[in-house]
DNA sequence: TAGAACGATGTAACCGGTTTCAGGAAAGCG
DNA sequence: CGCTTTCCTGAAACCGGTTACATCGTTCTA
C-alpha cells in the first residue's frame, strides 16, 4: 500500500503539497496538483486512515448503538440515519447492544474508543444517569433515540408514546368498546411505561375506571403475545378489544385468539403499535400506530451533525404517532 | 483523554511498560503491573485506537458490506456474522451499497481505506472481475458471500440457487401440477438465474417441455411479485401454480391472485423463496424455500477468521436450501 | 527600483501508540 | 567471588498522515 511520501517522490513534490491536495485545504497551483492527482491514481493511493485519524483526531464517522441490528424495527432507524450521513460524506458504525446493560456499556466504549466524531444511542438497558454522564462529561456529542430524558432534554429524539397510547384507546373508545384490555410491554422499558400511561388516561378521560385485571405485561417479542392474550382472556373474559403494546405480540395475541375461536373483528377487535412492515400482511390487516421511524432517524442524525459542524438545522425532537386504519378493529356489538 | 504518557507517569513506569501491561505480550513485574493498572483506571486511560492501528496497521475490525442494511434478509445474515465475530474481541463495520456498482465500490474502498482486517463482501452489482481482483491482489483477506464466483471458490459462501429452484418445483410436481409458472428475479441477478435454472431442469426432468411465457422476470419487490402475477395469468391462463423467486414478490403475487378472484392454494399453489420471517404470516401461510442466512453468516465470518489467524476450522462453503411446507400449495385438481 | 505583500511550496514537529534493542539488577554457576 | 544468564525495564525509532512556520520567487505599490 502506497504511502503519502511515495506519492510526493513520484510527483516530485512535497508530502506537504499532496496533503494539500488530499484535503482541498490550501491553494495548491494547477500544474502540480495535476502531477500529484496522477501520482495517485496510478498508485492507487489511499490515505491511511489511522494517520489521518492520529493527526486530526477526528475520524470522519459516527456511531450509533441499537438494540438489535437485524431487526425491522431498528432497520427503518438505522436507514433514516444513514440518509443524512451518507449525503454528507460521513461513515457510520453500528453496534448492538441487546437490551443488557452491559452489551449496551460495551458498545458505547467500542464506539468512544474508535474516537467517533458522534454518538446516536438508543439503549433500552442503560439508566438515565448513565446517559445523562455520557451526553454531559464527554466530549463526544451524543443524541439519545426513543427516549426522553429531562436533563438532556435538548439531546433527545423521541416519539410521544403516551400520546401514542392514547391515540389507540381513543380509537377502541371511539368504536364502542368499553372494556379494553392491554398487552403491555416490558415495563422496565420506558416506551413501554408511556403507552400503558396513555391507555390509562384515555380511559379515564372516558369515565372508565382503570382495572389492572385487564392489563398484562409481556415481552415485545410474539410468543409473548400470545400467551399475554390466553392470560387476558382467562383474566377478562368480557373484554372485546386489546390495545397491544407492538406489532410483533399483536400479532401473536391474533394467533391466539384464532386458535381459542374469537374472529378478529368481530368478536374481539385489535390495535397495535408501530407500524412495522408485518402489519399490512396479517389477516386481518393490523390497525396500529405508526411511529415516523425513518424521519426519527433522519432527525436524530440532523441532531448530531448540528452538533459536529456547528451549523444550526431544522431539528423535530418529539415526534407525534399517527394512527393507520386497516381492518383489525370493528364496532362493538355488545 | 488521558494518553499513554500520563499514566506511564503516574505509576512512574516508561510507555513500553505501559504498552506492554496494555497487551499483556511481554513479562512485566506483578508489582509493576498493578501500579499500572490502577494509574489506569484512576485516569480513566482508553487507547487511542488511531494510534494502535497506525503502529499494527490492523484494526482489530472486519468490514462487511451488503445490499441493504436494513432489510431482515441482510439482518439475518450480518446476525450470523456479529455472533462469530464478537465471540473474538473482534468489531464489524457494515457499510451499504445498495445493489450499485459505484456505492459498492465506494463501500468497500471505504472499508480498506479504514484498514479493516478482512472484508466480508455481498454484492449483487460488481462483475466477476472486480471480485476476483479484490480477492486476490488485496492483502486484505476477502470472503465472498452469496455469488459463486469460480475462480476464488475457496473464498466463497454460497446457497444451491439451483438446487433450490428444483426443489421448489418438484415440490409443484409432486403434487400434480403440470403448468407451472415462474415469477424470477432480475436476471441480472445470479441468484435469479440459477433459481431459473433450477425450475426449468426439473421441468425438464419430468418429461415438461420449458416455455417461457410460463417465466415472468420481475425486481425481487413485492410490487414486482404484484404486476409479474398479472401478467402470467393473461399470458398463460392455463397454470396451476406458481414458483416466485423471493417471498417479497410472492406477498405481492398473492395480493393480484386475491383481488382478482383467484384462491390460493385451491385455485393456484404459491411457492415462494427465501423463508423471511414475513412467510409466516401470509394467509395462507407461505410455503417456501429456506436459506440458512444465520448459519451462512457465520460461515462467512468463520472463513475468514481462518484466513486471519491461519486456524483451521470447519467451514462450509456450500448451503443446502430446505423446503417449508406450509399452506400455500395444494395438489392440483384438474 | 526598493520594499512590501502575496502565492506556492518545503521542513519538521507532532498525534499516541508499538516494538526493537540495549542496559541494569538479580540470580545461577563454577 | 567473578562471570554468565535471565528477567525486567527504558530509550528511541517508527507507523503515515496534518499543519505551523519558514523560505523563496513574483508581482504590486510608492
Amino acid at each position: 500500500m502506497a504511502t503519502i511520501r511515495e506519492v510526493s517522490r513520484l510527483a516530485g513534490v512535497s508530502i506537504a503539497t499532496v496533503s494539500r491536495v488530499l484535503n482541498g485545504a490550501s491553494t495548491v497551483a494547477h500544474p502540480t496538483r495535476e502531477r500529484v492527482l496522477a501520482a495517485i491514481a496510478t498508485l492507487g493511493f489511499k490515505p491511511n486512515a489511522f494517520a489521518r485519524g492520529l493527526a486530526t483526531n477526528r475520524s470522519g464517522g459516527i456511531g450509533v448503538t441499537v438494540n438489535e441490528i437485524s431487526s425491522p424495527y431498528f432497520g427503518a432507524f438505522i436507514r433514516g440515519v444513514e440518509q443524512v450521513v451518507r449525503a454528507e460524506g460521513i461513515h457510520m458504525m453500528v453496534s448492538s447492544g441487546y437490551a443488557t446493560a452491559a452489551l449496551e456499556r460495551a458498545s458505547v466504549d467500542f464506539l468512544l474508543e474508535r474516537r467517533c466524531d458522534g454518538l446516536i444511542v438508543q439503549s433500552d438497558a442503560l439508566d438515565d444517569e448513565a446517559l445523562i454522564e455520557l451526553a454531559r462529561d464527554g466530549d463526544t456529542p451524543v443524541v439519545v433515540f426513543g427516549r426522553s430524558v429531562a436533563e438532556i432534554g435538548s439531546s433527545c429524539v423521541v416519539l410521544d408514546n403516551e400520546l401514542g397510547g392514547s391515540l389507540a384507546t381513543e380509537h377502541l373508545l371511539r368504536h364502542g368498546h368499553r372494556h379494553i384490555g392491554h398487552i403491555a410491554g416490558p415495563l422496565s422499558y420506558a416506551d413501554a411505561r408511556d403507552r400503558l400511561m396513555g391507555y390509562r388516561r384515555a380511559l379515564v378521560a372516558a369515565g372508565i375506571a382503570f382495572d389492572d385485571r385487564y392489563v398484562v405485561e409481556s415481552t415485545f417479542l410474539e410468543e409473548g403475545g400470545a400467551e399475554a392474550a390466553a392470560h387476558l382472556l382467562e383474566r377478562a373474559p368480557d373484554l372485546t378489544a386489546i390495545f397491544v403494546a407492538n406489532d410483533q405480540m399483536a400479532a401473536g395475541a391474533m394467533r391466539t385468539l384464532r386458535e381459542t375461536g374469537h374472529a378478529v373483528p368481530d368478536d374481539i377487535s385489535i390495535i397495535g403499535y408501530d407500524d412495522v412492515f408485518l402489519a399490512r400482511y396479517l389477516t386481518p390487516t393490523l390497525t396500529t400506530v405508526r411511529q415516523p421511524l425513518v424521519e426519527m432517524g433522519r432527525a436524530a442524525a440532523d441532531l448530531l451533525l448540528e452538533r459536529l459542524d456547528g451549523e444550526r438545522r431544522e431539528v423535530v425532537h418529539r415526534f407525534d404517532p399517527e394512527l393507520v386504519e386497516r381492518q383489525s378493529v370493528a364496532s362493538a356489538v355488545r
